[in-house]
DNA sequence: CAGCTTTTGTATCGAGTGGTAGATAAGTCA
DNA sequence: TGACTTATCTACCACTCGATACAAAAGCTG
């Protein structure tokens, strides 16, 4: 079997750079100009390896989420549930604005409205977003079914109070709030939220 | 001095129109072809009016302030802390759903995340954002001078809790989510404001 | 080497972008 | 009525958009 010219650049390099411009200026923000020059390739090389511009952002959103994966173990870990809310919450204020990174988030940032010929981005956003937020309720129902959740706190209503939280977390950071400022809407975020007692809580 | 031929369309009538469209599709997403069609002008009439594209935004954002204004009133006007705050997320949890408008909140919408050549569409959105976080806070530390407040409530931090709350219902009702679903982020919430106590709580 | 396959760069496509020039229409005022 | 002012319409501008045709280049196989 023939090989062919082999790709000169790393397609995970690439995906990087683009997501940097996703997360940005937004879909529709992002140019084809600005994104073979951020990737360092050319407009052929960039159709041949994701087939379209939304293809190219999906690949880049799967990176997204291989990142967050493990970042939601660790989260997920959380002994009891207050203390997955805590670890959420509070990582959330610090990858938001990691100054590695655009500020905010890429789910949120990505596109909540997107012009004609792209109606369907928001939608793949906010299928990603509800990912989150399913962990966080499985998870929640699990911790009530282990005791370390209160007998009236309900696993959906917390956990999309969570997600919301972290959205608007999202947009806080975008306009610039600092990452002391994320902690504290975290801090007070948590007190929302029932104090776990049960097997997780009791002494010894 | 001479009048010249009137203009043929409602000022008004023409941003609500405007308002709709930049609300639904984002700024950069919002073409002057959308733009012209649904405010029933022709290019030169809308930038007769209102100067530029961003001109027009602007000019949105303003009606878009006057009819919160109201809203906002009645919000402030609760009786404690609490009450505003129940007023406030309870009523975002209605409005950001209200069929007779897009879903979701026009600040948000408008564009987190701008193209080239509108980079200042976020500040200007973030700002007016920031608005409303202001007045929160105000009456917020109001409510603590007058004891409607508790003493380790932080009328900053609840302020900004508040806001970010908001924002993140406004990103939910973008991705679908129905009025009962906002009221249940607005329930939970609550949860994590302190309980008033002092005058305005007191019996009789 | 020749032959094959795949990638790369140049140069460009048609469509759509925000914005405008210039003529015409519709009013008011003398 | 006729001069004056402003709005409206048609047509179009230069430019950018996402996407691609085509040929040269770079590798492997025989």
């Amino acid at each position: 079997m023939v090989m062919g010219r082999p790709r000169s650049f790393c397609t995970d390099k690439a995906l990087d750079e683009a997501m940097e411009v996703f997360w940005r200026h937004g879909y529709d923000g992002a140019t084809l100009a600005m994104l073979t020059k951020a990737m360092g390739i050319k407009p052929p090389s960039l159709y041949a390896a994701f087939g379209s511009k939304e293809g190219l952002l999906k690949a880049a959103l799967d990176r997204y989420a291989e990142r967050r994966a493990e970042h939601m173990r660790y989260v997920l870990a959380g002994a009891t549930a207050r203390d997955v809310a805590e670890r959420f919450l509070s990582s959330i204020a610090e990858s938001h604005t990691d100054p590695a990174n655009p500020p905010g988030c890429l789910l949120v940032q990505g596109g909540l409205a997107c012009g004609a010929g792209s109606e369907n981005i928001p939608f793949e956003l906010a299928s990603r977003r509800a990912q989150t937020e399913t962990e966080l309720r499985e998870r929640f129902v699990r911790a009530k079914r282990d005791g370390d959740l209160a007998e009236d706190g309900d696993p959906a209503a917390l956990a999309r109070f969570l997600s919301t939280v972290a959205s608007g977390m999202g947009v806080l950071a975008s306009s610039g709030a600092d990452r002391e400022a994320l902690r504290e809407v975290a801090r007070v975020s948590l007190g929302a939220f029932p104090p776990s007692h049960g097997v997780a809580d009791e002494p010894g």
